[in-house]
DNA sequence: TTTTCCATGTAACTCGTTACATGATTTC
DNA sequence: GAAATCATGTAACGAGTTACATGGAAAA
């Protein structure tokens, strides 16, 4: 749902065509979205068939002849009811890198001290690349706070884990997982 | 590549036939993963076609007859390569709640600050949810508490925005998408 | 005896991605 | 004239989910 409303709110406040949409995703919102090109034209599509866009041919002097894509009521009415439907909920954030803290006590905790260091690296990284971000104004800009507030409360954790790691080295005794009945 | 290490790690503990593993999966470690039954069992059978895992069917006296799987030394090895893997790599967790609030200047701060809350009540009924998580110790517990940091982290956020919202209620003056070229 | 639990599976579908294909236009 | 850019699309695939189907055993 979050994609469309993403297409949505970027076409209320200007009509564009699916090639500017995509180029402005890749640079300004990297770090809100992932959306791909292929995904974009086909949302165009199918929110052209509800009637929440209407697309005008434009400009027979370029090739490709653009689809220029603008908001109808209907549309606006989509965009409203998304938008308060995503602001009043709580959608939690998944951590693909959770998978490995769990088991992590398999392996000797030299070694995972090691690894985490790596990972450390890269969230630092992650970091220094968004404070580099171009300040777009408006609530645009919440996200970017947002996000640098989870990466600044990871590398903290992350911090904490390597001292306890490396203040008294777990002998690698894992857990097991006890299912009510043997 | 998260949910077969998950599925590796538990059965490299303790062989285990479907049913149990997604038992335990969505009473343990509902705060980690998202794993469906029949995923699970695709990925079962995937793994043992790739020769990961092993099935030997036991119990004749119990009906469906149990599929219990047991971990080969490939899967040993693919488990300590996904592992090394996952906890090296930083992988940066996504907020589909991150579009709304791209977006959240298109209505009046007051009723911004309005669905807002709302989301401040999930976020604090999911943190007391998470409280009552037994513990099973060992890193899984990592994973608790890792989560934990990132929901106070949460509530930290969204009570410096309601603040924000409250002290001076901005005129919702969206901003623009500026490409480069108009 | 009827319901619930155990334990399996499969078919159809949605969503999204990768990779490929086109063709004119500006730039070197 | 070659290469990069603009701007569109499509085909094929993969992962994951929903919903459905089966049947015996234990419990009510």
């Amino acid at each position: 749902m979050h994609r469309e409303l993403l297409l949505l709110g970027l076409l209320r406040q200007q009509d564009m065509h699916g090639y500017q949409l995509n180029e402005f995703i890749d640079q300004a919102l990297s770090a809100c979205s992932d959306l791909k090109r292929p995904t974009a034209y086909f949302l165009l599509d199918k929110m052209a068939a509800a009637g929440w866009i209407k697309e005008k041919r434009a400009d027979t002097s370029k090739r490709p002849v653009r689809r220029v894509f603008t908001l109808t009521a209907a549309g606006e009415a989509a965009f409203q009811r998304l938008l308060r439907e995503n602001l009043s909920a709580w959608l939690p954030a998944t951590f693909p890198g959770d998978m490995g803290l769990a088991f992590a006590d398999a392996l000797p905790s030299t070694e995972a001290a090691a690894l985490l260091t790596e990972r450390r690296t890269a969230l630092r990284a992650a970091l220094e690349a968004m404070q580099k971000v171009p300040d777009h104004g408006g609530t645009l800009q919440w996200v970017i706070e947002h996000q640098a507030r989870h990466l600044a409360a990871e590398l903290d954790w992350l911090d904490s884990r390597l001292a306890a790691l490396q203040a008294h080295p777990t002998t690698g005794k894992p857990w097991r997982p006890s299912t009510s009945k043997a």
